[in-house]
DNA sequence: CCTAAATAGGACTAAAATGGTCCCTTATTG
DNA sequence: CAATAAGGGACCATTTTAGTCCTATTTAGG
């Protein structure tokens, strides 16, 4: 529940992964290698994650990928936007949507504090602090965004 | 993207409709009536509202739903957990999965920081505030969770 | 130059989640 | 006892998500 993506969340693991090896150029299969994750989720992601300019890549024979920027300027809220861009908004809270239930809504843009609210805590959270915490909770070992870890019964 | 479902959306407006009239039981006709949302999903919405606790019902004639405690006193996660449940919570995080990438993932848990942070940007919002900001923004009309409007190109 | 190694871009498919409807049962009122 | 409501699911259609694959382009190096 509103929970980020899996492929968001690999993609955190690869950009973790770039972070720590970036003295070197790594290829998509290097990645794949590395991470477990399977090539063409690699390739997909990495491209994606280059043309949000989170990642620099080379082509050709020796080429790869490269964190674009320090560890310490990629935020979460990055790599959830890069991953998986503003597609699906509620029709309601869109520019130009005309919600058909206009006359009788009572609900107003109270979400909207939310959102800022989120979106700071997304913001402040950088992909360095991501790799700092790294093992003291085995159990928990891949991102994973969870609002809440258990509460309900279903 | 990181947003709320559709029918937490509408739930909340089945709730502010309740918050609205807490003099009367409310049927679930009623407020489907007065909410433009069709029957058959206001009245599944109720219910789930019902088992979390969020309203309380009557059965029979002259029955229909009343909040269960004042809107100052239901939150946004409320809301959202009583509607999206703890369902899919990504297999890493979940308490008893076993990710099978463990040797090599490097990401910790830092993403329950952001999950913290969440939960608090959502338990200050109440619903008597998602009541209050009724109408400033015309276009706004209904309750929407995009973490940000626009900010990219697809 | 030619070949191998890489990325770029996008088409395509299978599986899962979501949104929404409907039916039958139970409870309550008058 | 008839009408009104909620309770609990089953069920289906549509959309999203996850994942694979194919073809084109770029570059290094012998």
């Amino acid at each position: 529940m509103l929970r980020i993506s899996k492929l968001t969340d690999y993609g955190t693991v690869l950009l973790a992964h770039l972070a720590a090896n970036r003295e070197a150029v790594c290829s998509a299969a290097d990645v794949a290698n590395a991470t477990g994750i399977a090539v063409p989720t690699v390739s997909k992601l990495l491209k994606s994650l280059g043309r949000s300019g989170l990642v620099t890549s080379t082509r050709g024979a020796n080429g790869g990928y490269e964190l674009a920027r320090g560890p310490g300027d990629i935020s979460a809220a990055d790599i959830i936007d890069a991953l998986e861009g503003p597609v699906s908004i509620t029709e309601c809270s869109a520019i130009d949507s005309q919600c058909e239930h206009e006359g009788v809504c009572s609900v107003g843009n109270a979400w909207q504090r939310v959102n800022v609210a989120i979106r700071q805590a997304l913001d402040d959270v950088s992909l360095s602090d991501l790799l700092q915490t790294n093992s003291p909770t085995p159990r928990f070992r891949f991102a994973g965004l969870p609002i809440t870890v258990e509460n309900k019964t279903k």
